[in-house]
RNA sequence: CGGGGUGUAGCUCAGCUUGGCAGAGCGCUUCGUUCGGGACGAAGAGGUCCGCGGUUCAAAUCCGCGCACCCCGACCA
């Protein structure tokens, strides 16, 4: 679903302890939320990216066709955006700084090709890509040229955020080369000075990297940070990947392991912090009659995308299996052939009487239809509970009674009747509690 | 913004290459039979072929312009 119609919340507090309450208060009844509409969602920490602040969380529904991509923690509960997730990056093979020395590498020019062709591995080279950077605040433009181990990625989003948030786009080849870059074959090594070079953490203690020579056809061999280049920023600049080590597991004194998964954004809090209240001059009076700044949090649920997720999750063969909470309707009265049973007819609609009297919305499928009709479209419908009056039922002083979710109807005493239905949507209630769809949510993707 | 695709009955779509009476399935209406897991027979209704213009004896079909919707791309040298 492209549209994307938001709830929109806002907390202002006069204090730091007092964003953390509210803030605190908005994200556990954001998990009720979304725990209560049967829709498995995995809080994430997250980037606050455009919207500025202090962190932010987003809540994550895991399915294959997602667009944003999630990492989570085997071991423990840590989950994170990919352009957030932190992560232990693979050893570097050690060695003693050996001095620079220029190899041929005709035609060589990706990661892949100079493994190969040198016989190396991934996380023995240096991997450079460049993109112009444009200051927010000053609107001033540079270039930067990023350096990531050879086993990694760049990550645009950390990149920029290393940079103090600049909005970064890939250089064009005219400007590559009014650099002095040659791409396929670009080298920290020598840079011109304007050129910003950021260097990623994965760089530190890796030494005698193989790096391009800044020439056509030609690497240079034991490239060493420090000794050969020096980075203007040395920071987090890469993807965490499947199979990376958890950083919190690791400071935990764990050995856990990342998993990558797709994912939609259904919700996202920010701690706004003074980010906005500041921008605007935003003034109360306190409890002194003294002016005061508020600090300010922000809450979004993409509304239209609870319904299209909760499907997603709940469904089988025969059609949809709605949450309790957010069913059309809580029970699904199929009235088999009362056009030729007048005792059975007065039957269904005592029962359908009595049930809404209760308080329970109920879909009285009174149509002329043969059974097999009426029964598949009550499956497709997926209303939690389907009852099922007859003359058969009627005559024997039964109703019969089916969740969606289970395989075999049973028959009820038509006095049990309501406190059965009722019995049955307690059930279907509970098994939405956070802690059993956050289960679910952690489980794995929601087939596409 | 770039590339590709689609537009025909209420719905899903065929027909377009090679111009020649507007089609199918499902759904709908009526009648009869049937009646606990998507019944059967018979009869029937239903169209601005996205819009405008052009070519032609003749356009759903060919050409031009426009509109709408869908998919892919617009990151990793």
């Amino acid at each position: 679903m492209r549209e994307f119609t938001m709830k929109d919340a806002y907390s202002f507090d006069a204090d730091d302890a007092g964003l953390d309450v509210s803030y605190n208060a908005m994200f556990e009844a954001y998990r009720r939320i979304f725990a209560r509409c049967g829709v498995p969602t995995v809080p994430v920490q997250a980037d606050s990216g455009a919207i500025g602040g202090k962190g932010s969380q987003e809540f994550i529904f895991l399915t294959n066709i997602g667009e944003d991509t999630i990492i989570l923690c085997d071991t423990c509960t840590y989950a994170a955006n990919q352009e957030k997730a932190e992560f232990v990056r693979p050893t570097a093979i050690p060695g003693a700084p050996a001095p620079i020395e220029e190899v041929a590498t005709p035609g060589v020019t990706s990661i892949e090709a100079l493994t190969e062709f040198l016989g190396i591995e991934a996380r023995q080279t240096a991997k450079a890509v460049f993109f112009m950077a444009k200051q927010n605040a000053t609107g001033e433009s540079f270039p930067v040229f990023a350096v990531v181990r050879g086993d990694l990625d760049v990550n645009e989003v950390k990149l920029a955020n290393a940079l103090g948030g600049v909005e970064l786009r890939p250089m064009v080849d005219s400007e590559v080369a009014a650099y002095g870059i040659v791409a396929g074959y670009a080298s920290p090594v020598g840079l011109r000075d304007d050129v910003r070079v950021v260097a990623d953490l994965s760089l530190n203690d890796a030494p005698n990297l193989v790096a391009g020579a800044n020439k056509p056809g030609f690497h240079v061999r034991n490239v060493n940070l420090g000794r050969d280049w020096t980075p203007a920023v040395t920071g987090d600049i890469a993807s965490a990947q499947a199979g990376h080590g958890c950083a919190r597991c690791a400071a935990e004194g764990r050995d856990g392991h990342l998993r990558a998964e797709r994912g939609i954004e259904m919700g996202h809090v920010f701690r706004l912090d003074y980010t906005y209240t500041n921008k605007m001059n935003v003034a109360v009076q306190d409890a002194n009659g003294g002016q005061l700044t508020p600090t300010m949090g922000c809450y979004g649920i993409g509304v239209g995308r609870i319904l299209s997720a909760a499907v997603e999750a709940h469904f089988d063969d025969a059609g949809i299996q709605w949450p309790a909470e957010i069913a059309p309707y809580d029970v699904h009265l199929v009235g088999i052939g009362l056009d030729r049973d007048a005792e059975a007819a007065a039957d269904a609609e005592a029962l359908y009487a009595e049930l809404t009297a209760a308080g329970l919305d109920v879909l009285f499928d009174d149509r002329d239809e043969r059974p097999g009709v009426k029964f598949n479209d009550a499956d497709l419908l997926g209303m939690p509970v389907r009852l099922t009056v007859s003359s058969r039922n009627t005559k024997a002083g039964v109703v019969e009674t089916k969740a969606r979710a289970a395989t075999e109807a049973e028959s009820v005493a038509r006095a049990d009747v309501l406190s059965r239905v009722q019995a049955l949507r307690a059930e279907a209630i509970a098994s939405c509690s956070v802690e059993a769809i956050e289960r679910i949510a952690r489980a794995g993707s929601a087939p596409a």
